[in-house]
DNA sequence: GGCGTATATATCGCAGGACGATATAACGAG
DNA sequence: CTCGTTATATCGTCCTGCGATATATACGCC
């Protein structure tokens, strides 16, 4: 491994980019799958997604819709949401902070 | 556990807090530990706080330098500032797309 | 019809990181 | 002299990331 550049370990924190996914509308599995490597440019691989999902939903962050033909819809549940935002504002507090201080 | 709001497991990517508090100068530990609290909001114990600072200096992201009574300041390679500016400006994009999806 | 590829979900297992607990020590305040 | 703060270091556990693997359907292509 050991990517050359902008590589901090093996994290990209992929719960939070399911849940970003997610507040787009409801998705199932692999369309998620798809959407976050679009959003991030890294691959998500099986593994990664349906520990996740597994996780996200037993922590009430998500909630599963009734399957559709071979589909398993996800959705944010309002807790979910909060937290979505919770994250994403703290994390645009934080990215404003580091790039003013690598600036000045 | 189970804390109220605003969490997803157990990951802030201590590592890049930790890149962040460096890039404004040099700091010890103990300074990089407060600083990133006061960021972050959450705590950062000494656990987390000297395993990444060892693995940061193993990969080459930052660097020891002369340890003052009894500090010990680290300090950013060029390639730590790279990697913060990079990490940084794609969590930027990310955070935009998200607060747009929750938006719009 | 047979084949490969895309869609779609699920599980196992290892490696590695997060983090609380704990230990140690020097220093200043009271 | 005792308590809280500053300061660093290590251990152990739990959890997560993630590649590998398995399975099944559908679609286009030759």
């Amino acid at each position: 491994m050991t990517r050359p550049l902008g590589d901090l370990g093996r994290f990209a924190e992929p719960s939070l980019y399911i849940l970003v996914s997610l507040s787009n509308g409801p998705k199932h599995g692999y369309a998620i799958m798809t959407d976050v490597e679009e959003m991030s440019g890294s691959p998500l691989g099986p593994g990664t997604l349906y520990g996740a999902l597994a996780r996200l939903e037993k922590r009430g962050l998500i909630e599963a819709l009734e399957p559709e033909e071979r589909r398993r819809p996800y959705r944010l549940t309002a807790l979910g949401a909060t937290t979505v935002e919770a994250q994403l504002k703290s994390l645009q507090g934080f990215v404003q902070t580091g790039l003013a201080r690598l600036g000045g």
